[in-house]
DNA sequence: TGGGTCAAGGGGGAAC
DNA sequence: GTTCCCCCTTGACCCA
């Protein structure tokens, strides 16, 4: 089945500071309960004890619950598919057979057409117009039916990464804040250090008039700013880091 | 019966 | 204008 499918199952239930996005939430389980993954599903459309279970052929009457609601697209004409597709938007084919649909019963796809969509879609996750009149012959479906399988699809998929990301995104949290917890501690204790020992030669200095340029934070004027008349720097003036960067897990970047 | 799942509807943007 | 895609939503269906 799907690869991305056997991923981690993330648990979006964990709490994040600035909290979940709501896509995550409302999406989740739709990700996981993927026609590739609940095959099993009884829900999920004929058991295999079923004749629906079959790959369709083009006369098989028992496609989906979609065509079994519906005699007029199993015998619709592929040609008529074709021209359907072609001649205007899809859409507003379908439209018309809704019409002639009207009180339709939802589509469920068999296993054998998801497992076969599942097959396209590892291959590619876009379909050109000839692929997909290929596969929505070969499945007994409709293009436009083809076509929202793999919108969906990408969607989930789509869904999917957005979860992971997310949870990469939540681990590189937690440990920056634990760097951070660390650090600060860290600070405390040197803080505390300092007070306890004597001034520094440098601190017992004249005080000099320093000031921090706005624009890039530099330390500037005074005795030894580096640009003054034979003014070497007591001490190296590094500008602030103006980023912080989650992905070097390190405070310090 | 409420909640989850998923095919499908429909709006809107991009490319041509 | 058409087509394709993304995105959000809807509604049928299923199950605990």
């Amino acid at each position: 089945m799907m690869d991305m499918d056997h991923e981690e199952d993330t648990c979006l239930s964990l709490s994040l500071g600035c909290g979940q996005p709501a896509a995550i939430r409302n999406h989740h389980r739709q990700i996981n309960a993927s026609p590739a993954l609940s095959v099993s599903d009884g829900a999920y459309n004929n058991g295999p004890s079923t004749p629906a279970a079959r790959l369709p052929s083009p006369h098989d009457s028992t496609v989906s619950s979609f065509s079994t609601a519906y005699p007029s697209l199993k015998d619709e004409d592929p040609g008529e598919e074709v021209e359907a597709e072609r001649g205007g938007s899809s859409r507003a084919s379908d439209e018309e057979e809704d019409v002639s649909n009207a009180g339709k019963k939802k589509l469920r796809l068999t296993k054998e057409q998801s497992a076969l969509l599942e097959d396209r879609f590892k291959e590619h996750s876009t379909l050109n117009p000839k692929q997909k009149q290929v596969l929505a012959k070969q499945l007994n479906l409709r293009p436009r039916q083809v076509e929202v399988w793999f919108q969906n699809r990408r969607a989930r998929t789509k869904l999917k990464q957005t979860e992971v990301d997310y949870e990469f995104l939540k681990r590189c949290c937690e440990t920056l804040t634990d760097e951070n917890r660390r650090l600060q501690k860290e600070v405390n204790e040197l803080r505390a250090m300092k007070l306890m020992v004597a001034p520094p030669l440098y601190m017992q200095l004249p005080a000099v008039n320093l000031a921090v340029c706005p624009s890039c934070d530099r330390v500037a004027g005074g005795v030894g700013d580096g640009q003054g008349k034979g003014g070497a720097a007591p001490f190296p003036v590094v500008p602030k880091p103006r980023f912080f960067n989650p992905f070097t897990h390190s405070a310090a970047c």
